[in-house]
DNA sequence: GCACTAAGATAGTCTTAGCTG
DNA sequence: CAGCTAAGACTATCTTAGTGC
């Protein structure tokens, strides 16, 4: 479950910062105003709020997003990952220690230089 | 060169957008203006927008910076990625060819499963 | 409880018109 | 030319007060 994220059922026509959103919080379980809550924001406007987000009605400031990643154990960049590839690899990124980390830096630095 | 972004000298004390931003740039020898310009901003204010950007007193919304992504050939994601080392991941990634994307899920799609 | 919304209050960005090195 | 800025015009988000399931 905690590696399927992108796996999970969001309207493509929703925009990239709410597709994302949207996926990473039902990944989560949490209700939306859970989420906000759990993000810092105040308990009357958490609901609307980050309905809003999702629906792609408004985008919060980056302090916000940081603190909803926080609060998903997303990193920040996975928000705005255009391609779900790019999405799995920057979740996948999150997930590892730091010497895992490391390996999949080589790896990407092996294969760069290949091109 | 292509590969050094994340070397430029940058002040750290930047907000995240602004700091990647301004990395990215600096990489691709575009002045503040002609890339406003090659983003698509309108020539008599893409001056002061791009350095309200790199300046960390303004951030676009996301077409803009999707727009401002495409001129400087990194991934969206970029810019909002907050360790260096996942900016480095992702500016890899978007210098891969499909069969090399692969290749890399594949390694980081390994490595959390062993975690 | 959960998802969602309208609309006014509030807070942000954008444009213009400059400046300095 | 390149980088940068103030401030009013403009446009976005946030809060409140609700709705329906």
């Amino acid at each position: 479950m905690p590696r399927g994220i992108t796996r999970s059922e969001v309207d493509p026509d929703l925009p990239l910062f709410a597709r994302r959103l949207k996926a990473a919080r039902l990944s989560s379980g949490l209700s939306q105003e859970r989420l906000g809550v759990a993000a810092g924001v105040d308990e009357f406007s958490a609901s609307a709020r980050i309905n809003q987000y999702e629906r792609g009605k408004h985008t919060p400031d980056v302090l916000t997003a940081a603190h909803l990643a926080k609060a998903l154990k997303v990193p920040l960049a996975y928000f705005w990952a255009a391609e779900d590839d790019l999405a799995k690899l920057i979740l996948w990124y999150g997930q590892l220690n730091a010497k895992s980390r490391k390996t999949l830096l080589a790896t990407a630095d092996e294969l760069s230089q290949q091109e």
